[in-house]
DNA sequence: GACCAAAACTTGATCGTTCAAATTGCTGCT
DNA sequence: AGCAGCAATTTGAACGATCAAGTTTTGGTC
């Protein structure tokens, strides 16, 4: 087979082919529904046999859509959590391409850096809209966003605002909160009245948030346990935990935890069965391989829900395109409801 | 502060305020050498006034050169092995994006679905070059890309080919062998001679390729040790290890097991505990969070190295733009060598 | 059959860049 | 001075699609 290197067909080739105008060509791919049935079916049946496809570059230039959707990909931290935020590129590349959107990845080390790279992005028309993710307390990049008018959401509520439901941008986060009252909840019923709670040192965000789940589920239940905080790192946190499983005769006083994440439940588990407590139910939050692997219980976020959701807010819960910023029309935002996923503790006792 | 969506500056309106002609802009931007120092300054003095940034629908147009990469991302299989592709995507973009370079990731569920998405990408013109993931016996991708005429790089070697140094396109690969070996080495060194094999049933590519260093490092050491087979599932290969350790009273004549995986490694780990014996050596692959966390050593892949070597082959080591396949060169190579990352068994006794 | 409005289709212009070819300016040599 | 040769710069055309504004066809009404 010759591999010659034919010049690719282009709409006129196909309007020659059965007969019509370019612009009939560009109808039936852009708007079949003003082209008569019979035309529509000898215009395909050109592409078909032509094997046409239209050039993006080409499209690009004339409409100003790039049809494509800028997404961070997060510094590899070589921690646990990273794996969440690839699950949700992940979810996000494919609901994209089901609408006929593309995903463009770009990394960066700082907000600065992020802010350049997308600004080339943004500049050169690149993509259409952009998610960010990981916002956090006094985030630069939401408000450089919205002034440079491209549409966006953010993977992470805006924290710290005034008024959180009255934040200018739109966002999609999962209710944290509504996760670890769950994970409470069941282990009140199915451990006992002494839950405690094991998260991070306050931030002002993710981390209270969740805090607060586990608090309002326990007074709720009448109930009280003790807190322990510590940074996201298994060896610290294991440190931490079994010297206060020993000190305080915790020992035989506590019938569950609820942690903040997988990386401080798995730290828990070690600890606890360090101190001849392999019995004890701790609970995470992300319901990553690890919790898997150890079979803990743990929070799931879903991501792909959060992906979803995030295209909906940029396209309308049907649109094909990224519909243009509107002052007119309020920023909007998804609260995505975590569920707990239950695990056999019985297989590692 | 007003809203207006100003048009944006095109190389004609930084040659008006710079006094040069379009073609002198183009050229300061892509071809510096040939524009006399003088002008080139003022030109470029003229680019920072306007914030002008060269659009890239119309370069795409021109050039026909897209300067993206696409890639494509595995499903999310819920395990653990998939962190190891994440961080290869994440290394890639980061070092495509120091070569001016962008990454388009796409996903599909099957390879005939991967090509679709592929042959849209590569005919739509959005695409200069692509990486495959995860190539397997009989891969029907790498084939079709060959003949599509696209440069292409798959992460995984042509498994079953006659000749494998003989293929026809080009590679990036982990040695496993090499890394099974230094596993296999250390724990002869660091536990004892009765060094036992856990991996996958045969399958004609990675596994065998990693049990086969384990082989010759135990042959050549004058050792020999079991093995064991079983699918990558944390909780199978819990309850086969469970069984073996406790039937064949192989629970004390063992010194240390090399693992296939990370998953069996945890497996084994938890099997070894149950029984007893904590002490047990299992080192793993992959180096996921999950040996990190619970402190398995594990062989590390450096993804961060085969995403370099990926780029080179495409662009060579030091290019800006994808090379045109060209049948008089042949296919290149590049072989990490893994390195075995040991950690503190102390840790969890 | 004449007329009109709506539907169906066509034509010229345009998006912003780079290529190819033409032009101008400069240097050194005879 | 004249001119070759090279460096620096400019000009017209093209990439392949869609928009906006035109023209033709269709179908219904009297």
């Amino acid at each position: 087979m010759r591999n010659v290197v034919t010049k690719l067909p282009t709409v006129e080739d196909v309007a020659k082919v059965a007969g019509v105008s370019r612009q009939t060509v560009s109808n039936v791919l852009n708007s079949p529904g003003i082209v008569r049935e019979t035309t529509r079916k000898r215009v395909e049946q050109a592409i078909d046999e032509l094997k046409y496809r239209p050039s993006a570059a080409a499209r690009q230039l004339r409409t100003r859509r790039s049809s494509a959707i800028g997404v961070h990909l997060d510094p590899y931290s070589g921690g646990i959590s990273g794996v969440l935020l690839d699950r949700f590129v992940h979810a996000l590349t494919e609901r994209a391409s089901e609408r006929g959107m593309r995903v463009c990845v770009y990394s960066a080390r700082t907000p600065e850096e992020e802010m350049e790279r997308l600004g080339a992005l943004i500049d050169g028309g690149e993509i259409d809209a952009a998610v960010v993710t990981g916002t956090f307390y006094g985030d630069p990049r939401t408000g450089w966003l919205t002034q440079k008018n491209l549409p966006f959401v953010s993977f992470g509520r805006p924290w710290g605002g005034d008024d959180v439901f009255a934040s200018a941008h739109s966002w999609v986060d999962v209710d944290g909160a509504v996760g670890t009252a769950a994970a409470t909840t069941w282990a009140l019923a199915n451990a006992g009245p002494r839950v405690g709670w094991f998260g991070w040192p306050s931030d002002q965000g993710t981390g209270d948030d969740r805090r607060r789940g586990w608090q309002e589920a326990m007074s709720a239940a009448g109930a009280s346990g003790p807190v322990f905080e510590v940074a996201d790192d298994v060896v610290a946190a294991r440190q931490l935990m079994t010297a206060a499983l020993a000190e305080d005769g915790l020992r035989d006083r506590l019938d569950a935890l609820v942690c903040v994440s997988d990386s401080l439940a798995v730290a828990a588990h070690l600890a606890a069965a360090d101190a001849g407590r392999q019995d004890l139910t701790v609970i995470g939050f992300d319901n990553t391989p690890v919790a898997e692997a150890l079979g803990l219980p743990s929070v799931e976020q879903s991501p792909e829900l959060v992906a979803a959701g995030a295209l909906d807010l940029l396209m309308g819960e049907t649109g094909t395109v990224v519909a243009p910023l509107d002052s007119a029309t309020p920023a909007e935002h998804v609260l995505v409801a975590p569920r707990l996923v239950v695990r056999e503790p019985a297989l590692h006792r």
